[in-house]
DNA sequence: GTCTATAGTAGGATAGAC
DNA sequence: GTCTATCCTACTATAGAC
């Protein structure tokens, strides 16, 4: 029984080394523009080998989604907690699609060559994903209006503009180094970040806090 | 002299029609998925007359690109009217902001393809002509604050936010159609998403309004 | 300027030894 | 499982006729 497992666990321990190397190389340069060569070099093996573990290069790249995709849709929705205040569930679904950023930046960019070239593998998991956890959580906003919570807005567009915000800090992170002079996005950033995004969301909507 | 002029605007005539077509193709595969093929199919000519107007691949996406980055520059800029109060200055801002991912949604992409890529091509050109605009506008809202006009804010951030929520628009304006269950980004869209942010920006400065 | 033909090459994928 | 060798398609780019 040892055998095997061992077995597997080097397999395993490949098939996960040529993922985060691929995520890497499929970050930088999208899809189109990754080769298996340099995933292969990325990864430090043969790309003959790359192609044992994944069947093509289209799995490859299927495999890195799906590797993502539940962290990811997860992190788009508001913690279920009923009892929480809007004030402290946008709180934290802000620092936590922040941190989603901060941690896994290669996957935010991969997931954003995705849906900039019209999401071809992603569409139908998004529509049944996604969108009913969007709409969901929008009625959850729409009850807070209701309530007088929060200020009237329009709750779609908060969502847009909540995951663009905090996206930016992994999709755009090369052109705000630029601008503030950084050579790498440091903790500071992240934290001045979350700080600025979650006084700015309450404020906005004149949540308690 | 009228037969070279009329060449001249014929030569012109191509030339923003491969530009047009390139665009197009560069936003919806970025560049190294674009073929000068599927560029010369969207233009309806060949790919060998592409190459007689540029002269290579990389020259034509680099004439993409400066062909928009003026305008794209500009509205990353705060018109410079001294006179005109925060809110109203702010309110224009995200407007044109808006207007600019409905009216030049592929170039948007382009942009956005460039910026995650790392901006191999526009690095330089963002260092010297967008970081001083940046830093001009930041201390205009720096005195904002300390004239109490609008409340304390970080304003690296502000910009980084309304960048983000407005170009969100064009960038992932596939994911955006796929959540409102439409097939493409219409005229009231786009002023909903232009009502909600200049609301909800103002309220969060909590700019005389 | 626009066409046909073709050279040259990068990269995905397979075959087969070990 | 991992390696070497190789095939084959797609694409950039050039040459040259008209």
């Amino acid at each position: 029984m040892t055998k095997p497992t061992k077995t597997q666990a080097n397999r395993a321990k490949t098939e996960a080394g040529i993922l985060r190397a691929a995520e890497e190389v499929f970050a930088q340069k999208g899809f189109a523009g990754s080769s298996m060569d340099a995933v292969a070099q990325q990864a430090g093996i043969s790309k003959q080998l790359i192609l044992y573990y994944f069947p093509g290069k289209d799995k490859l790249y299927q495999a890195v989604l799906e590797n993502m995709i539940d962290l990811w849709l997860e992190k788009m929705q508001f913690n279920d907690d009923p009892e929480a205040s809007p004030a402290c569930t946008i709180r934290q679904y802000i620092q936590q699609k922040i941190e989603l950023s901060r941690d896994y930046p290669n996957g935010s960019k991969v997931f954003a060559h995705e849906i900039i070239n019209g999401a071809p593998v992603l569409k139908t998991y998004l529509i049944e994903n996604l969108k009913p956890a969007f709409e969901r959580d929008v009625k959850i906003i729409e009850r807070w209006i209701a309530a007088g919570h929060i200020r009237p807005v329009d709750p779609k567009h908060l969502f847009f503009t909540i995951w663009a915000a905090t996206q930016t800090y992994a999709d755009f992170s090369t052109q705000i180094q630029l601008l503030l002079g950084k050579p790498s996005l440091e903790q500071d950033d992240f934290n001045e970040a979350t700080e600025f995004l979650c006084n700015f969301v309450l404020s906005a909507l004149d949540a308690q806090h």
